[in-house]
DNA sequence: TGTACATCAGTGAACGCGCGTTCACTGATGTAC
DNA sequence: TGTACATCAGTGAACGCGCGTTCACTGATGTAC
């Protein structure tokens, strides 16, 4: 009836169980304990019967990798729908919440967001970065205006190569833009604004300013400001 | 005569070659690789031996960190030097080799600036950010004039409590620095800068743009003309 | 409903491995007289 | 210059450890008739 079997059931509670504490590990004593051995111990089985699961310790990983980035992205899609209408709203919302994350599982940030890829290792695809082309994608629809791109204050990069993949991210997560939305200067300033956002999180969990910086959340919040002016929406 | 016993010239020479093995194993096969065993085994020697040199492996891999930093900032140091007398001569000469250097050792890149600190660790000072501060400082000191602060066009945020730690950090880099010169519009933009140049470097290095970003290097010369203008020097 | 068979989650022993660290030692180098 | 002693870089064996992975197995669950 339920076309669910008894053993699938015990399988996929056995399942989540493996991932809560690998994950359990990760946070506590960082991605090296995160070891097949261990993560038994934890659940009270034995080493070999995680073969049943997952190919090798490898797999094992990518999979947590997979689940962090899921898990994060269903977190900040709560939020994004938690934060009312508007476009600063929801973006601000989401980009403290990120930062939030990030300071209180600095071994999970290090894990997705700062691992060297190995060399034929493929980007996977992740729902992380659909968060954002989300809520950034209405807005663009609407027909946000940034500020003038003739009026910007510096030569724009040429970055037209990249419209056609920023196209179909969005279009990926559930976006359809008119091309004409994705003009260079609109490219150019999702690049910025994400490189400053990592750039400003990726600091202070690996703690790498310059100095002991008391008030991290001040400059967080200048930066969140600095974009509001960018948007044209200050 | 020379002050020298042919003794501490042998154990000089061992040190250095253990260092160059410790960090070749790093460079070809990432931190995990990095053992004392890996080491002794290169050089020839057994692993006890690394005893005489250090007190543990976590030693060495604090004092691996500490020479990264110290060559990387000689080498930024040396780019530094010959690159000119102007003040964004240099600067832009500095963030380029930075660039450079951080994608073509992704694996030491990611040990001294994307490594979550353990919570009883201190920072220990490091030379890296000297070389950035011994630029800027000499430009503050002649008097540079940022955009008006007033003219800003978002609110700054109150770091006035960083004033302090960036002057002695500037003291500490060879630059004695009046008071005046670190407004806070200043200290601001110094940080604005490194979250820029260090989210740059990390998001390419560690493949975590949002598309594959074929055109990374305009993106990071657009970056740097941005830096220009908002110094005033446009 | 009952029986015969198939599936498959989990076991337990074993494999070979590399690791950090300790210890008593050897033998070359350096020093004091 | 020669001798007696001190220093100390490096050895080799051993410790206990945890790891990923394999394999033949058991026994409970599920399925076909």
């Amino acid at each position: 009836m339920t076309g669910v079997t008894r053993r699938e059931r015990l399988r996929a509670a056995t399942e989540l169980e493996i991932r809560q504490h690998a994950r359990a590990l990760l946070v506590e004593r960082g991605s090296d304990a995160v070891t097949l051995r261990a993560i038994a111990r934890e659940l009270g089985i034995t080493a070999p019967a995680l073969y049943r699961y997952y190919e090798s310790r490898e797999d094992l990983l990518r999979q947590l990798c997979d689940d962090i980035c899921t898990d994060l992205a269903t977190e900040l899609h709560a939020v994004s729908a938690g934060a009312g209408e508007e476009f600063l709203d929801k973006i601000f919302a989401v980009c403290r919440a990120f930062r939030c994350w990030a300071l209180a599982h600095p071994e999970e940030f290090a894990l997705v967001f700062a691992t060297p890829q190995a060399e034929a290792e493929q980007r996977r695809p992740d729902q992380f970065g659909d968060v954002f082309l989300g809520i950034v994608g209405p807005f663009l629809a609407e027909g946000a205006v940034l500020a003038d791109p003739a009026a910007l204050p510096f030569e724009l990069p040429d970055l037209t190569a990249h419209q056609e993949s920023l196209a179909a991210a969005f279009s990926t997560a559930g976006v359809e833009l008119p091309p004409e939305a994705l003009r260079p200067d609109v490219v150019h300033f999702l690049l910025r604004w994400w490189v400053r956002l990592y750039g400003h999180v990726a600091l202070e969990v690996f703690g790498r300013f310059p100095f002991d910086l008391k008030h991290a959340d001040r400059l967080f919040e200048a930066m969140l400001r600095e974009l509001t002016h960018e948007t044209g929406l200050a």
